[in-house]
DNA sequence: ATTTATTTTTAGATTTGTCTAAATTTATAT
DNA sequence: ATATAAATTTAGACAAATCTAAAAATAAAT
């Protein structure tokens, strides 16, 4: 299994996972920033390997083995996550880029024993659940939290978007996972909220609620 | 700088170090495991990069860039050997093939911090010396053990021959690094040696002494 | 000093992953 | 329903890293 080939079929997961449905040729190359010609030859190359199911046209879903192939590309890259967090002191903004290299390395050993390091840790530091070594992922009941209701409260758990921009900026408001944030009002006309975030008063636009998770409390 | 690239660079300075001459092309081809046309097609490369010096039919040598390239490398090799051994409890005959992978990964703020984690050690799990930062090799007085007179007294600080089968020969045989080893006696005949390892009496063939640095004390 | 053997390089082919440009299929809009 | 647009695939090319087979240069041996 090459770099490439992991790296589509990481793609191919997480595009499918958020559509439920058969992935197009042209997001893969969006998200991979490359040409749909040559998404489309990768997918013949994975077809053949029965990694992804493919009808000509219709897009690409994983077989149960590409799942499991993704899954397991993903729980390195998850697990690479905390060990520079933890281990390293590397800010949750630095972290994406390395285990997109670390992710590659191949020996199960090595994971197991990192994950044992670790202490088996559940979600990488963005709040995205690891899976389990035989491809399992802990699905918990947290919603973005432009979509609460007035008066709620709940626990930041995640983020939606882990660009370092974003990330930054919620370093900088001082909002952190584990934070407890109860929503006090919200304006119709822009989205934006006015919440209660631990002690303090704040208020967060739409665009930064709709990329916060929260799992509700009480 | 590709994996492979990075790979020859290595390799010449391993076996350059060895010889102190020009390395052979037919030299890298045999330790990469590969064939003399392609060490040329890769050398020509280099070449064009600055990497290496090379007139035709005359063997390689690195140029000051090549060795800066290829020392980092071996840094990041050893470093990462520590850290198997040290963090994840890996037996030193086990670390190499992942090391081989790892020290590809690009980020010199992880290489930094990784080193900050070990402590800044300054050999590897097998006696070899960890490059600096900008490059400088720790030299050693060390010498192999089948070159010692009789009578001498050293401790046991490195192996020259790193492969998997003699590292667990000496496990089996409780040889390790850090070991005080008197020469009792050799044997002209084969050259092996009767030595006091520690607090035990035994032997070992020629084989096995040409394998083992030891520094001298006294 | 030639001949023979070894080493190294060249020439041309192959594989992998990518690309551009053109053709084909599917979706959208009048 | 047909024309237009968008998405996808095909065809052919290219760069990287390798290979085989043959040629050229160097080293060794008589």
């Amino acid at each position: 299994m090459t770099h490439s080939e992991e790296n589509y079929l990481k793609t191919i997961y997480h595009l499918g996972k958020a559509q439920n449905s058969a992935v197009a040729t042209n997001a893969i190359a969006d998200q991979m920033d490359t040409k749909p010609s040559s998404v489309t030859d990768m997918i013949k190359k994975l077809s053949e390997k029965n990694l992804v199911h493919h009808k000509k046209y219709q897009g690409v879903t994983l077989s149960e083995k590409g799942k499991r192939v993704a899954l397991s590309i993903i729980r390195k890259h998850r697990l690479w996550e905390v060990f520079l967090v933890e281990k390293l002191q590397f800010s949750w903004d630095e972290v994406h880029e390395i285990a997109e290299q670390l992710e590659h390395i191949k020996s199960d050993k090595l994971i197991d024993k990192l994950d044992a390091l670790l202490e088996y840790p559940k979600f990488d530091p963005h709040g995205d659940p690891i899976p389990s070594k035989n491809g399992l992922l802990e699905e918990t009941a947290k919603r973005l939290l432009n979509e609460v209701e007035i008066g709620a409260t709940g626990v930041c758990m995640g983020v939606k978007d882990s660009s370092s921009k974003f990330l930054k900026f919620l370093d900088k408001n001082a909002i952190a996972l584990g934070n407890r944030i109860k929503v006090l009002d919200k304006e119709e006309y822009d989205g934006s909220l006015k919440i209660q975030i631990e002690d303090r008063l704040m208020h967060i636009s739409g665009v930064t609620a709709s990329n916060l998770y929260v799992e509700l409390i009480e």
